[in-house]
Order: structure tokens, then sequence, then C-alpha cells
DNA sequence: ATGTTCCTTTGACCTTAGTCAAAGGAACTG
DNA sequence: CAGTTCCTTTGACTAAGGTCAAAGGAACAT
């Protein structure tokens, strides 16, 4: 991994100050108006409605405070608390119409915040800082994205197999067959490897390789949920694999892909993978490619 | 004033919320060890010595709060008091060689985290989202700074034309006579204005606007603070002042500039100012310029 | 010199934020 | 169905953050 030159160390330290000193502090005051931050936080992380232990995990609350807390917001009628259907331990939380309006008078005065904050640039100007502030989003989310290793049998995989099947079967103008995907066997152990991408502790994103001959494997599943496309995530799925693919002594990969997913064929092109002929009988393929990965070897 | 679309500002708050959600819980109660966040916030802000007012002002604490705070890290050493030479009302705090390894140790945390939110980026990537922060920095400066317009011998417009005088003395191989200034009342009422743009109430730069002679005005001494260029603050002035123009039913502007003033030049041309001959017998001037600003109007 | 303003300190208080442990009811496991 | 785990509630505390008013000393204005 190279290592991170101070320059950008400090460029990130410095807009965060200038945001902070900015915006943050008024923020929370301003915005929570003259309700505790704590009680404001949590109204609005009630939104359409949660269950306590949901909002004590995403808050990372301690579970007495949260149900005290809970409790004032009920006594001002701007939460209503029920229990749950199935899971009479859980109780659930949602907003009054009260409570819907305080968030939605929260949500106004951040926007007038915002709103002044930016009155004096001129229109190009905002589009310009929407465009930065939209990268730096972009890049900052990829960067908080972890790719691990895990079981090809694993809920993880599975979930994430099953949403890649439901995806391009609404894409393939011929449907997908759930049963061409790999076996969980193929894609664990020393026979290959499955990789799962979280953020913040959610899968979004997958992509597997198997063996397909000694010292050549493939690349299959490079799939990356709706909400986590065009953060650069796929190449970064991809190179993990390719990794993979050295650790596991597979010099060659190969891969294909259907015809219609032609942004994955020029992401391939661009990551120095080379069209070759057809290499297996996948009926849902149109495109082959392969890339050697270790140098000197000969076949 | 063009209104802000909500495009801009649901960016604007949707970055905000990412951030903040990403680092800003993170960030306080990490940085500052187990020492209390006032206490931490404190510390950091005295940096290379305050006096507590300034603190008091700068962070907005109750004066008491405060005073017991700087007590607190007095008992523990990380902090030195003393009354001021001058004004023995105010009291002054300094970091002890303790206190200045803890805000160095704050630093150490805080570049840390940054890398470690940094590292799984390409270099190319770190690059580019330094460039994003940067552009997002400036423009949120210049939507932060604010114009007003000042009586002529008024402290700040006397310290702006200062710090100008001295800064093309600087630059102009013949220096500056600080006598070819504009003279207050010329600049001021119904003969002219003089802008002084804020930045969190200092003042960073300024700009004149004085009658030629009737229905013609001259722009001089457009400037703005060392740490506040690159952000497009000169062009609002210019900006500013035109409009300042129109309202003295000044249809008509000109300005001249050194030689050795290129950028002024270039952003005077990309302003609209279409070079004219010699109209003053400034010494120091080497360009002239002027534009038209009320349309129809015959001279 | 005298009244006013400014800065800091101190005492008295209050709210918010957060922790810990005990306990009770519901669901899951074997 | 017995034991365990899970979720919530309650009581008992503590620390931190923050406000208000009174008071004393220093500087400033006239």
């Amino acid at each position: 991994m190279e290592p991170v030159s101070t320059e950008h160390v400090t460029a990130f330290r410095r807009f965060n100050r200038y945001l902070t000193r900015r915006i943050g502090v008024l923020d929370d005051h301003y915005l929570g108006q003259d309700r505790p931050l704590g009680q404001a936080r949590l109204l609005y992380e009630i939104g359409d409605g949660a269950s306590l232990r949901e909002l004590r995990v995403r808050l990372g609350l301690d579970a007495g405070y949260l149900s005290r807390m809970t409790r004032a917001l009920e006594a001002q009628g701007l939460v209503r608390t029920s229990v749950h259907h199935e899971d009479s331990r859980l109780r659930l939380a949602e907003l009054t119409p009260a409570g819907r309006d305080e968030v939605g008078e929260q949500n106004r005065r951040a926007d007038a915040l915002a709103e002044r904050l930016l009155r004096d640039l001129s229109e190009d100007q905002r589009g310009e800082l929407t465009a930065a502030l939209g990268t730096a989003r972009r890049l900052l989310r990829l960067a908080g994205i972890v790719i691990e290793r895990v079981h090809g049998a694993s809920a993880d995989a599975r979930a994430c197999l099953d949403a890649y099947a439901a995806d391009i079967d609404a894409r393939f103008p011929e449907g997908f067959d759930p049963t061409a995907l790999v076996r969980p066997e193929e894609v664990s152990g020393d026979a290959g490897a499955f990789l799962v991408a979280y953020e913040e502790n959610r899968p979004v994103g997958c992509g597997a390789l198997r063996t397909l001959e000694p010292g050549v494997g493939e690349i299959r599943h490079v799939w990356v949920h709706p909400e986590a496309r065009r953060l650069g995530l796929a190449r970064r799925l991809l190179d993990g694999l390719e990794r993979q693919a050295v650790e596991h002594g597979l010099g060659l990969v190969r891969l294909d892909t259907h015809a219609v997913l032609t942004e994955a064929q020029a992401m391939y092109r661009a990551c120095g993978y080379t069209q070759i002929p057809r290499y297996d009988d996948n009926v849902y393929a149109a495109h082959w490619f392969e890339k050697r990965l270790t140098d000197g070897a000969v076949r």
C-alpha cells in the first residue's frame, strides 16, 4: 500500500476544520432549536419508524439512555411507540404528526442555513461547488468501503449473489437462470475466492474467483449495489480478485460478459484485459477476455 | 440575487450530513482522548497564547465557564496564565511544554485518522479528492465573505489602504508613494464609494470608486489580502464597485493599472473592460481601461 | 475624582449526556 | 420445559456543559 503523502492529509484536515468551524457548530444548536441535541437527533433518526434496537445501534446509545429519551419525546407528543407484531420484545417508535412537523422544521432550517451560505455565489460557482462536493463524497465513500474475503456459502455472499442474479435477470433480454451461478465450494478455500465489499458493515458489492484449469482462473459475478455505483468500486473488486488469483497461483485470469453490459466491457479493457475467443459454453456470454497477471510465466 | 436552486442546497446538505456521520462523531471523542471536549478544544485554541477575552469570543463561551476550564488546565500543568503587560484586566493563557505535547498528540491523532481514511484510495484518487476539497473550500470561503460600503475615513478603510500601499510599494520596481492614494472624501457620500470585504469580521479586501467627471467614475485600489487571493474576491469587489457606480449615476467607469500587475489586467479584460488611451497623469499607470455600464446612454 | 465600562473570578444552580447494574418479560435452543 | 439470550425498563449515579448574578479590580471618559 502506497503511503499517504502529508499533502493530502493536511488538505483533508484543513477542509474538515474549516467546515466544522463554518457550519458544524451552528448546525446542531441552531437546527435542534431549543430541544436537546440528543432528542433532536433521535427524532430525526426515527424518521419513518424504527425499532428501539435499531436506533440504539445506529446512534450508538446506551439502552437505558435511549429508553428514557424516547419516553421524553413520547411525553411531548412527538413520538408514538408500539410493540412489534412478531417479536414482542421489540419496541417500535414512529413519529406523530407533531413529530413530523418538528422534523420538517428541522429540515427547513437546515435548508435555509445552506441557502444562506450559498446565496452570495454565482450560479456557476454553485454548480462548481456542488460538483466538487459530489466528487469528494464519492471518493470518501469509496475510501470507506472495505473488501473482505468470505466463504462462498456465507450469508453475505448469498445475499450478494441473489441481488446480482435479480439484477441481471432484469437486464438480460433473455433473463437469467440462477443455477448458472458459481457453486460455493468453487470459490472457497484453495479452489477460489469470494470477495464482499462492505460499506458501513452492509454488503454493497461482490466478486468471485474460481479455478478453470491449473494456473488459469476465472473472474465471475462482479457486482455492485445500485446505490454504490459510479464510485469506482468495481475496479477495486477486480483488483482484489486479481490479487487473490496471484495468491492462488493463477497467473492468467479470464472472464466473460454479456452483450448488454457495455460499461463492464469498457472497464475490463481499461484494466488491461484483452479480448480473446470464446473459451466456455456460457450461454449468457458474448465477449471473452483475459489478462496475464504474473510476468515471465511461460504457458 | 438569483435564487439558490434546491439541487445545490440538497447537494450541500447531503455532503455535510455524510461528513459529520463519517468523521464528526469520531473526531471529537477520539481526538480529545479522555479529556473533556471543552478542555481539548480550549487547549487547541490557546495555541501560541491568547487572552481569555479572545478565547471567550472565539469559542463563544461564558466567562465563568472559561475561567474555570482554564484553571482546570492550569492545575493539570498544561497551561500557564499571566497578566497582560499593558492592560492588567486581561489574563493571558499560554501552553506549557506539557500542553504543547498534548496538542501535538491531538494533531498526530487527527493526522492518523485522516490517513486511515485516505489509505484505501489510489494516489490519483487522493489527488482528485484533495483538489475537490480545495475547490469546495475556496468557494465556501468566497461565499462567506461579505462586502460592505464604509466611509473612506473609517478604520477598516484606512487599514486596507495601508496594506494595499505597502503591498504595491513592494511590487512596483519604483516603489509607491502613499500620498497617491485617494482622499477619503473622494470616495464617500455622493462623490464615490469605498467597499471593504470582510471574512469572519476581518477586512480582507477593498476597492474604491470616485467621480472623474459628471457621468464618469474611476475604480481604484482594488486590493485583496494575500490570504484571501485566488478566491475570486477581486471580481466580486469589482462587481460591487460597478453597482455603486450605477447607483451614483456613473454610466462609464475607467481605471488604470501598473505594468507589473498582469493578472489584474487579465481580470479587467475578462470582466468586459476595453483598453483605452491614457486618460490621467498617474505616474504608476501603464494601461488604461474603461467599461460602459448603462445601455443607451449617449455621451 | 468619579462614574462607567471592561475583564475576570466565584458561588449557586440546572440540564444534558452518559454509565452501570438489576430485573422482568419474550423468544430461541436443545 | 429449563436454561440462555435478547430487548427494554428502571433506579442510582457521575461528569460535563452551561447559565446567571454578584463582586472586585483595572482602565477609560469627562
